[in-house]
DNA sequence: AACGCTTGAATTGAATCCAATCCTGCTCTA
DNA sequence: TAGAGCAGGATTGGATTCAATTCAAGCGTT
């Protein structure tokens, strides 16, 4: 028994999501330009999918279009990423407390892991595509559809970001974000719904105030 | 000197634009299928543009796709509703302490004439029209883009049910709403941002869980 | 030398056309 | 009579084509 795949289908969805990918992997740098014969190359289809994808990510705030002219991945100033992080500050916290109900020990086990893999990770890039995989999978035990995408896209916008921004913060030789992490998987661990609430809450709000204190990030 | 309108631009974004506040209006009730030539023909421009139009929708929550079957107004399980109700709960007060500091006396003169209005209104579309219109003016103070925007958005996603909602409720004869309007006028006139946040937060929360008091709504 | 204008290429916007898929109602059979 | 199977129409998906707009380079003028 074969799984056929089918030939025709919405491939402005497919686009936009393999787009996505790859703004994510930090291949497409903000301020960027995107041309739509070059994705539609790049993807096997036309530009009409293409700008379908494109009207997706918009959406998405992952890319910015002006009519006539032309489509750029999305910059961030300062005070847009501050208001993402006060957002998630208060929204990742509630989805943390919907996720560790649901949590079993082989998920604790592997966020563990992370964790830990975290600290030996040598370079940056490793440690934010652990970070953001930490996080995220912390939050897959929530079955709340709505409060969950608004997360992910709230991470999606700021992640690219953070590429610059952490390299800055790590320079500094600072732990404190490893000791946050143990301090989350201890209380998760232990499903202290409040604890792990008060913890993630911090951990948000000290990268907010960290972000303000590096406003050189977001020039160019 | 004249001002020239585009005669050739993002006919997309405009359609998304209109099909969005019919919907909002209540021309389209949820579950209803939205077929693209019709929204073609209604808007004077061919299926690319709606196609694209739709997509910005789908991204919004507001139309549901299908590939190779068509589009839809979104519906809304009870649960999702809820989901939406506690984000707004988080971000709603966080929208109004940004905004409160820039209202004058005319805003906060029109804040406190809408919730007079409200109740005296007749019909529950006219409560629900100046009960966004009073709410959202209340946010206008605030210079926040993202924030602004994720808030409009959870607002448009539940607006339409509330009108089936709306109509269960206020059989009841209940006035705490308009109360806590009067409070929330109060506090805003005072420039008290915490008390301002507390009577938000409350007011959002009850309508919330009457909501779950009246599942009856949502099946169909 | 600096500024504005013009012309052309590059790019996006939209309409039309054709292919693929889905849905509906009919027919045939058990 | 109920159900499966099968056309035919309706609808969506995508490629091609053409029009409109923008951007940049080159020219001329001051």
């Amino acid at each position: 028994m074969t799984v056929e795949l089918p030939t025709h289908g919405a491939a402005g969805a497919r686009i936009a999501g393999e787009v996505r990918e790859a703004i994510l992997r930090g291949e497409h740098a903000p301020g960027s330009r995107i041309r739509q014969d070059d994705l539609a190359g790049r993807h096997g289809a036309s530009r009409l999918p293409v700008r379908e994808a494109l009207r997706i990510l918009e959406a998405e705030g992952l890319v910015t279009l002006v009519a006539n002219t032309g489509a750029w991945v999305s910059r961030l100033s300062l005070a847009e990423c501050e208001e993402m992080y006060q957002i998630r500050e208060r929204l990742e916290p509630l989805l943390l407390r919907y996720s560790i109900p649901q949590l079993d020990a082989a998920a604790v086990g592997s966020l563990q892991a992370l964790a830990d893999a975290m600290e030996r990770s040598g370079d940056v890039e490793e440690f934010l595509r652990l970070d953001r995989e930490f996080h995220l999978a912390s939050y897959r035990g929530a079955g709340t559809a709505v409060l969950g995408e608004t997360v992910v896209r709230l991470w999606n916008r700021t992640h690219h970001y953070r590429r610059a921004f952490t390299r800055m913060i790590r320079l500094e030789g600072d732990r404190s974000v490893h000791y946050e992490h143990q301090l989350l998987v201890s209380a998760i661990r232990r499903h202290d719904l409040d604890e792990a609430e008060r913890v993630l809450a911090g951990h948000i709000r000290r990268t907010r105030l960290e972000l303000a204190r590096h406003p050189e990030v977001f020039e160019n």
